[in-house]
This record gives C-alpha cells, structure tokens and sequence, in this order.
DNA sequence: TTAATTATGTTATATTATAACATATCAAAA
DNA sequence: TTTTGATATGTTATAATATAACATAATTAA
C-alpha cells in the first residue's frame, strides 16, 4: 500500500487515501497494543479531509458538528496521542496537522509544503537524513528529532 | 568578526555578543536605508539577552521594566522588522525567537537547538541546502523558504 | 468484582498573535 | 520651511493556539 509520494491533483480518489490511513492506523494500534478509540480514529480521519495540514480548532469545528459537545482538549488530547504514534504531523511552520503517508515505520519526515494549493507532501530521504546527523555529530551534538520544513510552490501550481 | 558558530560555555563574553549583533545591524541598517529605531535596537538587545530563544511576550514583560506602556505589538511589530531583514530568527517549534550570528548575508539558516540549556546554534551548511534544493528540484517543486530544526543534547550539556 | 489505569467531559485560563484605529514622528516635495 | 505623505508607535480589543485541573466514565488487570 505504497503512496506515490506526488502532490495530488483534484480528481484523485481521496476516499482511497483516508481508508489507507486509518487501516494503516487500526493496523499499528493493534500490534502496539494502543487503543484506537472512536475519538481518535474521528480526529484522524478529519486530520486526512485533504492532503492540507488542518488547524486544531478546524478539526474542532468539525467535530462539533457531529458531536456537540467537543471541547479543545478532546482534539488535543486526539492529536498528542496521533502524534505520539506518528500516525499524523505537526508543520510547525504553521502550527497545523497532516496525516501521515507511512506510519509505524520510525520515521523523520520531511515535508514540501505548497504557499498555493496548501498540499503537503512528505518525503524520507535518507540523504538529507543522514547530512543531518553528520552535521550534528561533528558538533558532537545528539539529535533527538527534527524538522525539515520546505515552502514553495508544486508543480502543479507552477502551471 | 567571525562567531565562533560553537555552543557558548557560561564564561563567555556574551556582552560582546551582543554589541557585534547591534553593530551588524546598525550597519545593516545604514546601508539599507532602514530606520533601526529604539524600539528596534531594545528588542533586538533583549532577543541577545542570551543563546536561548525568547518567546515574544517574555520580551514584552523585559521591555515593560523600562516602558511601562508597551503592548504586544510593540514587541510583535519589532520582531517582524527584525525578522524581514534578517536580524532575528523565529524558531518554529518553539514559538520563540533567537538573534542571528551573521546577518546581511541572506541566508537559510539550519538550528542545533539543545533541550537542556536551550541554547540555539545557527548553522549555515551549504551541502544541506544543496540537498534540500535538489530534493525540492526532483519534485520540480519551487522553493520560497525552509525551516530545519534539529533538537538534541549540545556537547556541553552530555557531560 | 474490585482496584487501578486510561480515556473523556467540562470549565477555566494561559499563551501566542493580530486587527483596527488613533497619534506621533520622520522624510521628501513643494 | 511648511506641507504632505509615509512610516512608526500607542492603545484597545480580540482572535487563534494550547494547556491546567478536576470530575466522570470506560477499559483492563488483579
């Protein structure tokens, strides 16, 4: 189940794209032992509504419309535990959430993320990845995570 | 006038540090025609105050000791200055904003952020950025910007 | 079945950032 | 050198992002 890792254009089959997600999803909670609770399986589906990263109150207004009662600390909570188990991303840059491609691999992400279309795609690439670690180690410093946070424009936008 | 791009023991000159950063940007400023304003050169001072990033209202509370009146987008609009002509960086994942070690060339900084002194340590790794480029390059993605955050534990602070 | 743990509900509030409009300062043109 | 236009600052209000704290409910383990 291997994502093109391509910006999508409008017409691709996006029901596709959240049904992975939240297979892959059910899949690694359930070898983990973690509790995919109907919270947290909501939040990550609304967090896939598009391939844009989704502002946390977003996801809250959209909650609410199905369960009135939603307060910020439920989408919170939703989200530390997504993010905690790299099934979706924070972009810092925006203070916003993506779904992630390829969860349960432990992975470091990096992410294009289009000033147009707003898409954000992710990448591993291992070189960018591993200039990373020989920059740090030559400080001798230990790397406990990163961010790598690319703005422009997509192809597709370039048109 | 070369900083020593090393994470700063506790001895250091770090009035030093400063005078070179406002120094830098006076000069910057002369010969862009920028109006460096008190205001200005208080809150770069302050962002100085040391290695660690500062968030916005922590500077707001250090500029109110001496200007009773100042509000939010006093220190907001400031930083902005700051920020557009390179003088300051925002680090992303914290919300906060460290001076930076060599403006005037325009730059794409990379930062060694250490989550136990939190001290930043701006780098300028051209093999990086080359790799970022033509990461971005085999997506024909167009580049505007891009953050690279990376935490860990500094030397110093692993002893 | 109880106890312990984990998740959710709920209210309040902290933190980060900007909008909007008034006033003041500065720089350039007349 | 005065007016004008542009830029900077003052001020009030509020938007947007995030967490604390404590109560209740659901699940799991003993």
């Amino acid at each position: 189940m291997q994502e093109t890792h391509e910006f999508h254009d409008s017409t691709h089959n996006h029901a596709q794209c959240v049904d992975n997600a939240v297979q892959a999803a059910t899949t690694l909670c359930e070898q983990q032992g973690l509790r995919f609770t109907p919270i947290r399986k909501r939040v990550l589906q609304l967090v896939w509504a598009s391939h844009a990263p989704m502002a946390a109150y977003d996801l809250l207004k959209a909650l609410r419309r199905e369960k009135g009662n939603a307060e910020a600390p439920t989408i919170y909570r939703a989200l530390d535990f997504l993010l905690q188990h790299g099934l979706v991303h924070k972009i810092e840059s925006m203070n916003a959430f993506v779904g992630c491609d390829h969860p349960g691999n432990s992975h470091t992400g990096q992410f294009l993320i289009c000033t147009e279309c707003n898409q954000v795609l992710e990448q591993e690439n291992s070189d960018l990845s591993h200039i990373i670690s020989r920059h740090a180690l030559s400080h001798n410093f230990s790397i406990s995570s990163q961010t790598v946070e690319i703005m422009g424009v997509c192809e597709r936008c370039q048109a």
